[in-house]
DNA sequence: TCTAGCACTTGATAGGTTTAAGTGCTAATT
DNA sequence: AATTAGCACTTAAACCTATCAAGTGCTAGA
């Protein structure tokens, strides 16, 4: 596509995106300088749409940009909008206040919708690579105990276990003491493996209790392990158009039950690297007019995700941006600060 | 106000919840069985509206209810109505099949929006009056040290602490067993005090990693003790008209602030008892057209917080009844099972 | 005390006209 | 050969206007 053609596409999807109506010929040439009349614009528009890079709703109105026309825009974007210091400040300063880990998800969550304007989601730092810093086992009244991990990456898991004895003490003892010394500095995917002859072991003689104990590790290190995230700013669907929202709210309630994000995600290469999906490049039903807008980050030792959903009407330049530069600060915050 | 007086304003309460439209003598009679004639409930109307209980939107419609109308139907709902048992056996599975505390929340906030269609907060089980029933203190990486303290009602705090020099050992293992001696079963709110003297302490050489210690353990103590909560059902707004979405927009950031949640959920009294606040009720900017119900639930020892938002136009008896039932089962669920 | 009847009010609906924005095409211009 | 001006044409949106439906208040009779 030559150089005249892809400034008009990107005026009209500039436009379109800041005012969400068809664009004509006469309103482009006006606010952008392009150096020629109107007429010639709509020769132009009159070849991109053959090409199907936009579309008229209707005979008499201006045109708006096609999924085709967006990718073309967005691949040809080579440079990002700079994040204004402000913006800069902003996400160092949020970041830096944060004390723990459910804290730092929480804002960066927060921060990536209030960047973007859209609905933000961020995968909790996965466990598969981390290594175990720590495990605990604690009684918290007559019948139950909780189990605590901790990871390198700063992420810990809890979980609860009912009994229906009271707590054997010197069996809890002495399975902890075993416990820490087998899986601590082990990666997350070895536990498993390490702890499956507890169960057979002679020394450790109430059954019930550690196999119960062993049994809830085995899922924590395994299933939980990196379907955690976290979502924010699905109350700006509000300031959307319902008939949009509406076909999103399924999804979003999907996605709060934490299986879709991957899905939605998307299979990504082995680096922080950028993925967008704009409409119907989406295999998820019902988001054929969204986008999403994906990036990983890096913990050290592990990858994992987060990202933006929107309308494909979105502001590609500075969602990029923002995604990019969360996911950046995000990543150097958990690391090895 | 006489039986026949409040069997119309109940009506049409019902009504105008159903289809948010005004709604007129006629239609009242046909789809109640009131045994009386149109012109006989137009008569009351007219009394109804002098009294300020009902309002006309312009003089040729149907009548809609005001805050105080809401607020005498509320206040007459004595039977409320019973959840279904789908209902029943929905809220029971889904509290019973989670695994922590944290999930336990997640789970109940979601519940409530659902079974509400509203907006629903629940506030994390509170600290003070909890007793520790855990602390340690661990090291993930060369200058970072988690805190981990549990409480026994199950609730779990971390907090990471950032060092500029090497952690150290000796005196990390020190503080360590100090501190499990002295604040183990100890109430939270007497933490605070017990510890005062540690950074002090001769024993305890490396003051900088004592009092880093000690400083954010008094935070996580005091301040995050009661200002943890969860959201759900942000997404109900989209169903919602924008206007009234708009208003509220502001207001759920807020409320993800933690802050406002409290004056929201508002001065409840020491039980756990119902909480209504309707439309002009509410001292929250912004919130005149929206109705708050709220509840307490019991964990052991300590009262705290769980509710919905929503428009003055809601299902007065069955959010009702779906917060009371979700507030008794999470107490159960949480307390001595 | 209740109800039937009726005149009156008024937002919503439906139809028709005008308007504004935009297009495509042709012919003139650079 | 590429660009531009001019113009006829299209169409959703905006604007009227008349009609309709739903609702009311009031009076008189049951």
């Amino acid at each position: 596509m030559d150089e005249r053609k892809f400034a008009v596409l990107s005026a009209i999807i500039e436009d379109y995106v800041a005012t969400q109506e068809p664009i004509g010929s006469k309103s482009l040439v006006e606010r952008h300088s392009l150096k020629v009349s109107p007429a010639t614009v709509r020769n132009e528009m009159a070849v991109l749409e053959d090409e199907g890079y936009i579309v008229q709703p209707h005979t008499s109105a201006g045109r708006i940009p096609t999924d085709k026309g967006y990718r073309t825009f967005v691949d040809r974007l080579n440079e990002v909008r700079q994040l204004s210091p402000a913006e800069t400040r902003a996400i160092t300063q949020v970041l830096e206040g944060a004390i723990d880990l459910d804290d730092v998800m929480q804002k960066t969550v927060k921060l990536l919708s209030q960047l973007t304007g859209q609905i933000s989601l961020v995968q909790y730092p996965i466990l598969s690579g981390s290594i175990v810093k720590h495990i605990d086992l604690i009684s918290i009244n007559e019948k139950r105990i909780m189990i605590v991990l901790v990871a390198n990456s700063g992420r810990l898991e809890q979980v609860t276990v009912e009994l229906e004895n009271n707590v054997d003490e010197s069996t809890l003892e002495l399975l902890r003491n075993k416990l820490k010394n087998t899986i601590t500095d082990k990666k997350f995917i070895e536990v498993s493996n390490l702890i499956k002859n507890f169960e057979n072991d002679t020394e450790l003689n109430n059954k019930v209790l550690v196999s119960k104990v062993i049994e809830k590790l085995k899922v924590m290190v395994t299933q939980k392990s990196d379907q955690k995230i976290v979502i924010a700013g699905a109350s700006n669907l509000a300031k959307l158009d319902s008939e949009f929202s509406k076909k999103l709210l399924p999804v979003l309630d999907e996605i709060e039950e934490n299986v879709v994000m991957l899905k939605l995600m998307g299979e990504m290469v082995n680096e922080d690297e950028l993925f967008i999906r704009i409409g119907h490049e989406n295999k998820v039903a019902n988001l054929h007019s969204a986008s999403v807008v994906s990036s990983g980050y890096i913990t050290g030792d592990s990858l994992s995700k987060l990202g933006i959903v929107g309308p494909t009407r979105m502001d590609y330049p500075g969602t990029i941006s923002a995604v990019r530069a969360v996911a950046r600060y995000l990543g150097r915050i958990l690391g090895n600060k």
